[in-house]
RNA sequence: GGGGAGAUACCAAAGCGGCUAUGGGCGGGACUGCAGAUCCCGUUUUACGGGGGUUCGAAUCCCUCUCUCCCCUCCA
């Protein structure tokens, strides 16, 4: 099956088929930086890795364009509270929102393809021009520039329609018509609007303005509306019209209709994006995050708890494959105990691929695995084919290694087969930012003080100060007890070893050791 | 009021007309001197929110009712 992606736009899944071929174009709209990230962004920006790996792995190379959004009425608000400049607040935010991203161990663009609002007026401006030129925009007195939507939405329903005829005018994605919004909810009090639904491009300077975040422009001092940015530094990178744009839900409209709208009134071209896509809510306690509601879990926070019980080189491991547990598009209901459920799973997966790089340094016998291995790679892609099914993928791999697991009790899979079964999971498990870290080697290590005392104690020689050394000379001590029917001393062994940190196992094929 | 998503066993979460999903928990068994790991079985003879219907056959399609969440204001 070819890799198919479900298509907000159209409603429905569709075969992905790049614009230009074996490359792909990727907007992910970025954080308003003025507070912490949470871990609802940490779930978008999650399911955007793995469909950023996915394609490359099926497609090829991703160009992948994220934006920072460090202008904006929160973030001004934010920095006259504590009496900075607005734009030394947002560059604070900024670094320290990519820092706890990149902890997740998810990768942000960097550079021209990390671009922010303050470094990209001029062009902005320009597109707004655009705009206003093309008879889709108005000034007023007061130095605001309005997004004509009545006017937009007439010229679109004529003449925009993707290359299927699909229509492409003004509430297409979200399903909604701007007529009847209008006459519900919003009563704008002092609005130089022309129509309800109109919304700013260009938001004119109020006197009181930190003078940090206004540039001057044909319609007086002023800064980008909301989506204006977005539109421009999509474009700007990707072109007029690219494949894949993505967000969470929750900026389908206003944000995402409203992009589309200002970009197709600038270029002239529909569809601006062939493919939307966007990821699902997480709530907690069944609930939207707020702060006012008391829920609101920031990343750095759970990432922290994380850490103190599942350890440091664990923590983002388990978060990321927690939320990868649910499909993309589905709401996840975040909770303390899913969390310590996937963090089990992980360390099993874990402790197959150690079993697994032993094995491989065994002699082989003749076995079936190779074919075993195949069929679950068919299973793992065909379910990422299907709209990136990350929960699919993951049971997929939970199979295949019950059966390796199997086979590794029986001593039957060992040497080249152990090796490829090992480089299979660990290739597909790296799409899914699993195994990031290496297999846990067993020796080279030096050994910790509290395993080195270990050698006195039980009288034993060692051929170094290794892991590797000590607990092979432990295993030795222990296996001539036990073969001695010495309990006492075996156990002593065992019950040491796990006070310094190696739990020892009899497994059917002899003893094993891990680090705890 | 308008738009959308959903309700699956103890919990989480797939499946979207016939084929044991999967993970966690709990219980049992195999292996073992013990422990752990692993594997097997059970928890699931109607697991599919309630009630109708279509069909040889429905968790899956249709109708209807109940409930939940999200968007329509800043939001990933």
């Amino acid at each position: 099956m070819a890799l198919h992606l479900y298509n907000v736009r159209t409603r429905r899944k569709e075969p992905f088929v790049p614009l230009r071929p074996g490359r792909v174009g990727l907007y992910v709209c970025g954080l308003t930086v003025y507070d912490d990230t949470h871990i609802g962004h940490a779930r978008t920006y999650t399911s955007f890795e793995v469909i950023r790996r996915w394609l490359e792995h099926r497609v090829g190379p991703v160009h992948h364009v994220q934006n920072v959004t460090d202008v904006d009425d929160k973030i001004l608000a934010r920095a006259k509270e504590k009496g900075v400049s607005p734009r030394a607040h947002a560059a604070e935010w900024d670094a320290r929102c990519r820092a706890e991203m990149e902890r997740l161990g998810i990768r942000v663009p960097v550079g021209a393809d990390n671009p922010h609002v303050t470094t990209s007026i001029p062009d902005i401006v320009r597109f707004v021009e655009g705009i206003v030129a093309n008879g889709f925009a108005y000034a007023t007195a007061a130095g605001n520039v309005y997004f004509d939507v009545p006017a937009y939405d007439a010229h679109a329903a004529a003449h925009l329609k993707d290359a299927n005829g699909h229509p492409c005018g003004y509430g297409s994605l979200s399903n909604r018509d701007y007529k009847q919004m209008a006459a519900g909810t919003r009563k704008e009090v002092e609005s130089d609007k022309r129509h309800p639904a109109d919304f700013a491009l260009w938001k004119g300077a109020d006197a009181d303005d930190h003078a940090d975040a206004n540039w001057t422009s044909p319609w007086g001092r002023g800064r980008p509306g909301w989506h204006i940015e977005c539109s421009l530094m999509a474009t700007r990178a990707l072109g007029d019209t690219f494949d894949l744009h993505g967000g969470g839900q929750d900026l389908i409209f206003p944000h995402h209709e409203n992009e589309i709208a200002q970009s197709q009134a600038k270029t002239g071209k529909a569809p601006f994006v062939q493919t939307w896509l966007h990821t699902g809510f997480l709530n907690v306690e069944g609930e939207k995050m707020s702060k006012s509601l008391g829920n609101f879990i920031t990343l750095r926070a759970c990432l922290d708890d994380l850490e103190k019980a599942h350890g440091i080189g664990r923590a983002a491991d388990v978060l990321r494959f927690y939320f990868l547990q649910t499909h993309y598009r589905s709401k996840i209901d975040f909770s303390r105990k899913g969390l310590d459920e996937a963090a089990v799973a992980l360390k099993r997966l874990d402790e197959t691929r150690a079993r697994l790089h032993e094995a491989a340094a065994k002699p082989s016998h003749a076995s079936t695995f190779v074919s075993a291995t195949a069929e679950f790679v068919e299973r793992f892609e065909s379910a990422l084919d299907d709209d990136v099914h990350t929960p699919q993928a993951i049971a997929a791999l939970f199979d295949f290694q019950r059966s390796l697991n199997g086979a590794l009790d029986s001593g039957s899979l060992a040497g080249p087969d152990a090796a490829h079964a090992l480089d299979t999971i660990e290739r597909c498990g790296r799409v899914l930012t699993l195994f990031q870290r290496p297999v846990p080697q067993h020796g080279s290590a030096a050994a910790p003080p509290a395993l080195l005392a270990l050698a006195p104690q039980f009288a034993v020689s060692t051929s170094g100060t290794s892991e590797s050394a000590l607990m092979d000379a432990l295993l030795a001590a222990r296996l001539a007890a036990r073969a001695a029917k010495d309990w006492k001393r075996s156990d002593a062994i065992r019950d040491a070893a796990k006070s310094a940190g190696y739990l020892i196992e009899d497994a059917p094929t002899g003893q094993r050791w891990r680090k705890a």
